[in-house]
DNA sequence: TTGCGAGCTTAAGTTAAAGTTGCGGTTGCT
DNA sequence: AGCAACCGCAACTTTAACTTAAGCTCGCAA
């Protein structure tokens, strides 16, 4: 049978990226991780690992291996949870994973409502933006996962875990105020000679910006690349652009100087969810039922 | 973390019923496992098996973790399997288990016909008499099992497997030629003041069969006892009490000397399910077939 | 071209486990 | 009563994992 310590390293280096990361967060030296995954692929009998000195790179076989990996090791984790808790000894930790919006707007009223609720559990927070977390959530690094998914965009496939979706976030479509289409309600196609803002290529405002032009049958210019929507904002309130954003962080956002409204044509919205795994350890539930709470009544 | 071979040792400890027959099974000696237990007892903080002379039982957490554990443990070997179909070398190896008369009735036809369409796939078969095995499916060491219910038998839960019935089988009334009550589909209330033969108390036909006897308020009386229907019928045909047979044991068997009919009354059956892990090795799928197949035109 | 840095690997030595052997204790069965 | 089976303890041996140190490759910049 394989070695699920090797196999843990594995996973590791994979959600790293390199072998010299994944050995920092484990607390090892490089050269240990390096022959644990030379003997992992001697017991496989293939390449799992293509090294170059950027990093490591999975092969195919990699990542067959690492899905199963991540199953393994977040049994063992929850075995060692359920186990205690069988044995009297609570869960005390919990980890969440969310992306940068949801953590500033629909998260830390949840946090608080939850720390209230069960003081002794140790809550922990780190930023994990779509489409990644899902390894993470299988492998128990996180034990809850909140993720949005855009328009156009695809979900990645959650084996084996539970998804819900929380919240349908409307998106909008701000404009500069004053600007000549304000009140028009203009379809994204009576736009393309706007100067747009939106995400770099690939990230998820982008991608489901494009995809609805695409449906209309046109081509936006993007003339200003950020994924930050405080910066878009600004620069909208600043006149130089126009972009969509989603109701959420407008309603949280100090008004003036721009008006949103959604797009004419079909209406675009995003959908946050929560992920976790099957069997979760037993402070989860509380935590979605928090977090379905701060959804309905976002802040303001 | 757990010791995944730590976790291992419980698992096996648990379906060997003692660290010793485990110790024969792993090529260990009894200490070694006696002493992985204790570390691991001592990493979760909880006992986890009670130690008598007759072998060890498994406490509450025990419990616990051996559920965790069947799946990790089925995680790893399945990974291994999986990693080297990707690797480009074929899963060759199959093991079933089967109870007593599904391993004469039902499996031979389905082993032979895949061994002909697969003849690289190492099989392999063990008794597994039910309700016990599906920790066996889960943790790997079987692929696929053939199990039956009782009607009145609850099914164990199968966390995380695949069941799917194959069969239903009727339960027919036994009676030896020319019994007076032959043909006369008699309840089994009117059978009290006959010679009954089953399983031992607790065995799943004669859970069965009193509980069939107390829907109709009755309560009969068992002058035999034993599991093998062979024999049942060898001592039905000597004349010296009844029993409930399946039909594909009846179409198996011998004839003359007996005969069968179903009871009046209300209709029972056994079950026949194959259980199997989801994401099972490539060659369970195609052994699933032919086992429904061979359970559709049973032999005969 | 040469020097430097990042990342991975190889090699050698140390240390920490795991496993075996042998013995003793308890229990159940004949 | 005695045998057999099973578990636990302790000392010894062996396996293997980790660390340190040095070497390799490639990209980048002076």
């Amino acid at each position: 049978m394989l070695d699920a310590d090797r196999v843990r390293v594995l996973v590791e280096v994979a959600h790293a990226g390199s072998i010299a990361a994944a050995a920092e967060r484990m607390s090892f030296t490089a050269p240990a991780l390096s022959q644990q995954l030379t003997k992992l692929e001697r017991e496989v009998g293939c390449a799992l690992v293509e090294r170059s000195r950027t990093g490591v790179r999975l092969t195919r076989a990699g990542r067959v291996l690492l899905a199963y990996g991540e199953r393994v090791v977040g049994e063992l984790r929850d075995a060692e949870v359920a186990v205690r808790a069988a044995a009297g000894e609570a869960q005390v930790r919990l980890s969440l994973g969310a992306f940068a919006s949801a953590g500033k707007l629909l998260v830390p009223g949840a946090l608080a409502a939850f720390g209230q609720a069960h003081p002794q559990v140790r809550l922990s927070l780190s930023d994990v933006e779509p489409p990644d977390g899902y390894g993470l959530v299988t492998s128990g690094e996180l034990d809850l996962l909140i993720t949005h998914r855009y328009p156009g965009v695809q979900p990645p496939a959650s084996t084996g875990l539970h998804r819900e979706r929380i919240l349908v976030d409307p998106l909008l479509l701000v404009l500069p105020e004053g600007h000549p289409a304000a009140g028009a309600a203009p379809r994204l196609a009576d736009l393309t000679d706007q100067e747009w803002i939106c995400g770099a290529p690939g990230i998820s405002n982008r991608v489901a910006l494009e995809s609805a032009a695409a449906d209309e049958g046109v081509r936006l210019p993007v003339a200003y690349e950020t994924r930050d929507y405080e910066v878009m904002l600004a620069l909208i309130r600043a006149g130089v652009g126009i972009g969509l954003v989603p109701r959420m962080i407008l309603d949280a956002a100090p008004g003036g100087g721009w008006v949103a409204a959604p797009p004419g044509g079909a209406a675009l919205a995003r959908e946050i969810s929560i992920v976790h795994r099957r069997r979760p350890p037993a402070p989860v539930p509380a935590m979605v039922d928090m977090l379905r709470r701060s959804a309905r009544r976002p802040p303001h």
